[in-house]
DNA sequence: ATCGGCTCGCGCAA
DNA sequence: TGCGCGAAGCCGAT
């Protein structure tokens, strides 16, 4: 069991004999959770109560209904299982720097833990609240199967420089987790009641970009769906992924995004299968090398979402081709509303629009045309991450981040062949599209799909 | 259909 | 120090 190399501390602090309080961030799940593991641990050698927080925030970078809906939906599902095991959830409002210290200080907790997160916004969350306890506060990655600062010290320039490092420590971190158990101290406060649906209905957030329906949040639902991929879909992974004609992918990011689902779950589950060799292994690169290099790029790089986090190269090409004409310009409006000549980029946006989720092979070229059609790189960037966090369940996600500096930005790529606006970051275009796939039935799908309210709840 | 070139930085072997 | 190689690319040559 290696739980306390996924454990640093982020202050020492003087151990109370209170309770010890889980601040949940983006691990929202009670199974496959080393923060909450590490947390009732803390708590049972102590000999007292756990408590799990979670504080809304009325704003996040963007985030509107349609994720705010799908979060809470699965907060309400942690909230009661928590409950069966004597664990006590609190939903706080407002700014965490001042929640959370007020928080501990309320309860007289003894120590604070909190889920691992690279975001700057949530780091600085973090930073103030340190400032302000004198408790002891640890910080653990149960995001990633191999926590990121044991998979490398630094930004890793690719993903083949990473994928050794990880690959090295993956069946040691694969080691299952202990399961929560029914907690034996009982916090003696007043129950704390969470109306969920007032809270939904009361939310202060952008409510034209609605839920959807084709996907249903929460942990279980989240494990039925790996279930069925594993069964139905991973055998053809490899083959048929990249098709955004065909509907190959698992479908699980949103559900990995809010940490409904983990990692470790769904690598034990795929591993287990007897899909093909090939397929296991194309999809353990996705799930864990790629995603957890996303992790480290926006951990070791705090200009993760904005023009100066590229890599050098980059930026030189970039730069010599910014004054490049743009023989198709379109403002932010017109690719908002899907309004381009490029009728796959369109699907492709209008996906992303109606159903929260863009095929993940249509995002690179969505991103790569964002930047052909734009102003400047810097703008582009911005637009993509802002469309991206608008519509995608799995908005404001360090893969999605670290995919659109990929696509506009050749982080973890390589340079190629120089050519107008791009320099030598690596191009797309519409030919590349039908050549190897239908895209004529991607798009006719998509027009569907908008014209209809089916994926509207 | 398939292949190499495009071009930079990193890890690793030597 | 040199070599191999890298997330999905394109393009032209064969």
């Amino acid at each position: 069991m290696h739980l306390h190399e996924r454990v640093r501390s982020l202050t020492q602090g003087t151990p109370r004999p209170g309770p010890v309080v889980y601040w949940m961030g983006r691990d929202q799940r009670v199974r496959d959770n080393a923060a909450l593991v590490h947390a009732q641990v803390r708590a049972r050698e102590a000999r007292v109560p756990l408590v799990v927080a979670f504080n809304l925030v009325p704003s996040f970078l963007g985030a509107t209904l349609r994720q705010y809906d799908f979060m809470l939906t699965g907060l309400e599902e942690v909230a009661a299982d928590l409950e069966e095991k004597n664990i006590r959830f609190y939903l706080l409002r407002g700014d965490p720097a001042k929640n959370i210290p007020a928080f501990v200080r309320e309860i007289g907790a003894g120590a604070l833990v909190g889920d691992f997160e690279p975001l700057h916004i949530k780091q600085g969350w973090k930073r103030a609240v340190t400032r302000t306890i004198t408790i002891p506060f640890d910080e653990v990655d149960a995001r990633n199967i191999v926590p990121c600062w044991v998979a490398s010290e630094k930004r890793e320039f690719g993903a083949y420089t990473i994928r050794n490092k990880i690959h090295r420590n993956l069946d040691r971190f694969m080691e299952a987790l202990p399961s929560i158990k029914k907690h034996p101290h009982r916090l003696s406060h007043a129950r704390h009641r969470i109306g969920w649906q007032e809270l939904r209905e009361g939310l202060d957030v952008d409510a034209s970009v609605a839920p959807v329906a084709w996907i249903k949040p929460g942990e279980r639902a989240a494990l039925k769906r790996l279930r069925a991929f594993v069964r139905y879909g991973l055998a053809h992974y490899e083959s048929d992924r990249n098709d955004p004609a065909k509907d190959g992918q698992s479908n699980l990011s949103p559900y990995l995004h809010f940490g409904q689902l983990s990692s470790h779950a769904v690598a034990r589950e795929v591993i287990a299968s007897d899909a093909p060799k090939e397929a296991k292994e194309a999809f353990i690169e996705e799930l864990v090398v790629r995603r957890e290099l996303a992790d480290n790029f926006c951990f070791y790089n705090r200009h993760y979402d904005v023009y100066r986090g590229l890599p050098d190269w980059a930026r030189t090409t970039l730069d010599k081709h910014k004054r490049d004409a743009r023989p198709h310009r379109y403002s932010l409006q017109k690719l908002e509303e899907a309004a381009t000549h490029d009728d796959a980029w369109n699907a492709a946006q209008t996906e992303m629009v109606v159903r929260g989720k863009m095929h993940g092979y249509m995002r690179m070229y969505w991103a790569k045309k964002i930047l052909e059609w734009s102003p400047s790189p810097t703008a582009a960037i911005r637009n993509a991450i802002y469309l991206n966090d608008k519509y995608e369940l799995d908005g404001r996600d360090p893969n999605g981040y670290t995919g659109i500096m990929w696509a506009i930005g050749g982080v973890h790529d390589r340079p190629w062949g120089e050519r107008p606006i791009f320099g030598k970051i690596r191009y797309m275009n519409y030919a590349g599209l039908k050549r190897k796939f239908d895209i004529g039935a991607y798009v006719e799908r998509q027009l569907k799909a908008s014209s209809s309210q089916s994926n509207i709840r």
